[in-house]
DNA sequence: ATCGCACATCTAAGCGTTTACATACCACTG
DNA sequence: CAGTGGTATGTAAACGCTTAGATGTGCGAT
C-alpha cells in the first residue's frame, strides 16, 4: 500500500503514512533489495597507492574526488546511495575479493583508472555491470569513459612550442600501468615530432607522485647547463607541483628559465606560485556520464559496449610563461 | 558449510570451494544481511555546501578527505564496507529524507560536522548507531569525536603573540552553525583575554569559503592604516588562503606586514607561498577512532555516550613569520 | 430481495541465505 | 547381530518486505 497504487481512502493512506512518519519507520532495505532484486546501491572503487614514496595527497580519492561529486549528486537524484573502496595496489588477491564482496552489495560498479587486472574484472562484470573511469579502452568486458589525452596533450605542447618558442622539451611521465600515462606519452611524442623545430630532450619514469617531480628535476640539473630543457611537461599535475618546488629550491626560475605544464588542473595548481598551467580533465562530468551510462547499463545488460572519450581544456596559468592577464582556458578538439 | 564449521570432509570442501571459485559465485548480500540482521556497511554523511559563494574545494568531501581515508582503512580490515552520502544544506527535509533512507542500508552512521538538526538525529539515532565527528559535543543523541579546538587556537594565538609580538589581531570566523567554528571563535576571545598585550580588532563572520577571507581582508584594507591589525588568524585555511591572496594583490607582504594562521592543515597551505601556518586536525585519526567507537556501539548499542576531543597541533609554516629553518609542528595541550 | 460489481481488506508466497534439526549412513563394539 | 556413536546429508524455518490474488463488504440495479 505504501509503494503501489493500492486502492485505499486517501484519508486512511494518509492517517497510516502520519504514524509510519511518527513512529520514524523506514522499511529495512535488505528486504526490499531481496523482492526488488535491486538494491540501489552503486559501487565505486579507487586504488590508495601504497607504495613507499607517494605523496599522501595522490593516494586514492584526490584524483577522484570531482568524480565522486558528479556520481554522488546523479545518484542523490533518484536516491540511490554509493559505496565506495579504496584498494590497496600492494595486495592485488586482497583487493579482488575485496571487489568481489562488494559487488555482492552493488547493483553496478564504477572502477577508477587499470587498477584490476582484466581477467580480475572479466570475473566481476559477469556478476555485475561494470563502467570504467580514466580506464583502458580496450577492456572488453566494460564501458570506459575517459579524458581526450592525446588532445589534451597536443595542446599542451603547441602552447609550449608556438606561443612561448620552447623547443627543448623534458618529459615526466606517469606509471606505465596506468592507461592515462600511456596514452598521454605516446601523445607527447607525436605532439613533439609534430613540431619540426621542437625535441625530446629527455624523460623521467615517474609515478605520479609529488617526489617523481623532485627526482627528476634533480636528474636534469645534473646536466650541463645547455644540455638542460626550457620546458618539462608533466603527466599529472603531482609531479609537475614536485617539479617547480625543487626547480625553486635550486634558483632555477619558473617558468623564465623552466616552463612547467600539468595535466589534470587539481585544486593545489592555481594556489601555486606561479599558478599551475595544466591541462584540465572534466572530472565531474566524467562521473556523471559514468554513472549514467551504468545505471542505463544496469536497466539494459544487454547493452552494446560504449567507450567514450571527453574533450580536455588547456587552462593557461602562469607556469608556461604566459602573463597573469593571459589566463584562460582552451577548449582541446 | 562455507562458513561454519559444518562436519565435512575435507576432501569435500575442497571441492566445493573450487567450483564456486570456478563459477564466482559471491552470496547475495541483502539475503545475508536479512538472516545476519547485519548489513556490514556503515554509512558517512557529510555536506555538500551549497551556499552561492562556496569554493567547489570546500564543498563537502575535501574536508572530510582524511577523515574517510580513516574510515575505510578500518572498515576494510574487517571486510565491511563504506556508503558515503553528500548532504546539501540548501535542502533539510530532502536531506533529512535522504538520511532516513540510508539510515536503512547501514548498521551505523557517521555525521560530519553538525549538520543535522538535534530532533532529525534524535529520529535517526533511535534505528542505529550514530557517532558525530566534529560535531557538537553537547548533542545527547550520539558519541561525539571532534579536535581540541580551544587547545589548537590557543596555540596559535601564543604564537603570534608571544613568539612575533604581534598584538593586533583581527578573526576570520567561520559560521556560527558549525560548532567547530563557534569553539574557535570563543577560544580565541579567551586566548587574546590571556595575553595582556593583545588586543581582538576587529572580526568578520565568514562562512568558511575562500571568498570570506577575501572580504574579510577588504574590510581590514578599507581601514585607516594605523587602525590594521598585524596579524589574521583565519577559523579556518580556505579562508586564510583567500585573505592571503587578497592581501599579495594589494601589495601587502605576508608575513612581513600581516601575519596570517589558517586551522585544518589541508594539503594545498603547505604549497602556498608563504607556506601557511595552521592548526593541524588529525582528521585520519579522527576518522579511525570515531569508526572504531561506532563498530564498537554497534556490537554493544548500550554503550554510555562518549565525547573525545583529539589533541591539535600548531604546524608552524612561514605566513606567521617564521623562517623556512624554524618549521615544524607543536604538540598543543 | 437478490445479484453483481466496485472497492476495501486480508493472506500467503517468495526473494537468497543461514542454521538448527532431523534423518540417513557407516563402521565399530559388545 | 544389534546397538551405538560419529558423520554425512537433507529439510525447513526464519529474516522483513512486496505483491498478486483470495476474501470480504456495501451499494445500486434488477
Amino acid at each position: 500500500m505504501v509503494h503501489g497504487q493500492d486502492r485505499v481512502r486517501p484519508s486512511t493512506r494518509a492517517r497510516v503514512l502520519e504514524v509510519i512518519e511518527a513512529l520514524g519507520y523506514v522499511p529495512d532495505s535488505a528486504a526490499q533489495s531481496m523482492v526488488r532484486q535491486r538494491k540501489e546501491v552503486i559501487g565505486l572503487l579507487a586504488v590508495e597507492s601504497r607504495s613507499p614514496d607517494t605523496d599522501v595527497e595522490q593516494q586514492g580519492l584526490l584524483f577522484i574526488e570531482e568524480v565522486l561529486r558528479g556520481v554522488e549528486a546523479s545518484l542523490g537524484e533518484i536516491e540511490w546511495s554509493l559505496l565506495i573502496a579504496l584498494l590497496r595496489d600492494d595486495d592485488p588477491a586482497g583487493a579482488y575479493r575485496r571487489m568481489q564482496k562488494i559487488s555482492a552489495k552493488v547493483d553496478g560498479l564504477l572502477i577508477a583508472e587499470g587498477i584490476v587486472s582484466s581477467e580480475h574484472l572479466a570475473r566481476v562484470a559477469a556478476r555485475v555491470p561494470v563502467v570504467l573511469v580514466a580506464g583502458s579502452p580496450g577492456e572488453p568486458h566494460a564501458d570506459v569513459f575517459g579524458v581526450d589525452n592525446r588532445a589534451g596533450t597536443r595542446a599542451a605542447v603547441g602552447h609550449l612550442v608556438e606561443r612561448h618558442g620552447r623547443t627543448r622539451l623534458f618529459e615526466i611521465a606517469g606509471p606505465p600501468a596506468a592507461p592515462d600515462a600511456r596514452e598521454r606519452r605516446s601523445a607527447l611524442e607525436e605532439a613533439v615530432a609534430a613540431h619540426p623545430g621542437a625535441t625530446l630532450t629527455g624523460s623521467f619514469q615517474g609515478w605520479f607522485a609529488a617526489l617523481s617531480g623532485q627526482l627528476a628535476v634533480r636528474e636534469i640539473l645534473a646536466r650541463p647547463q645547455r644540455e638542460r630543457p626550457d620546458a618539462i611537461v608533466c603527466a599529472n599535475d603531482q609531479m609537475a607541483i614536485g617539479a617547480i618546488r625543487e626547480l625553486q629550491t635550486a634558483g632555477v626560475r619558473v617558468p623564465a628559465d623552466m616552463a612547467v605544464v600539468g595535466f589534470d588542473d587539481m585544486h593545489a595548481g592555481a594556489l601555486l606560485n606561479p599558478p599551475l598551467t595544466t591541462v584540465r580533465q572534466p572530472m565531474r562530468l566524467l562521473g556523471e556520464r559514468a554513472c549514467a551510462r551504468l545505471l542505463q547499463r544496469i536497466a539494459q545488460p544487454a547493452l552494446p559496449r560504449h567507450v567514450e572519450r571527453l574533450p580536455a581544456e588547456l587552462v593557461i596559468r602562469e607556469s608556461c610563461g604566459c602573463g597573469p592577464g593571459e589566463a584562460g582556458a582552451v577548449r582541446t578538439a
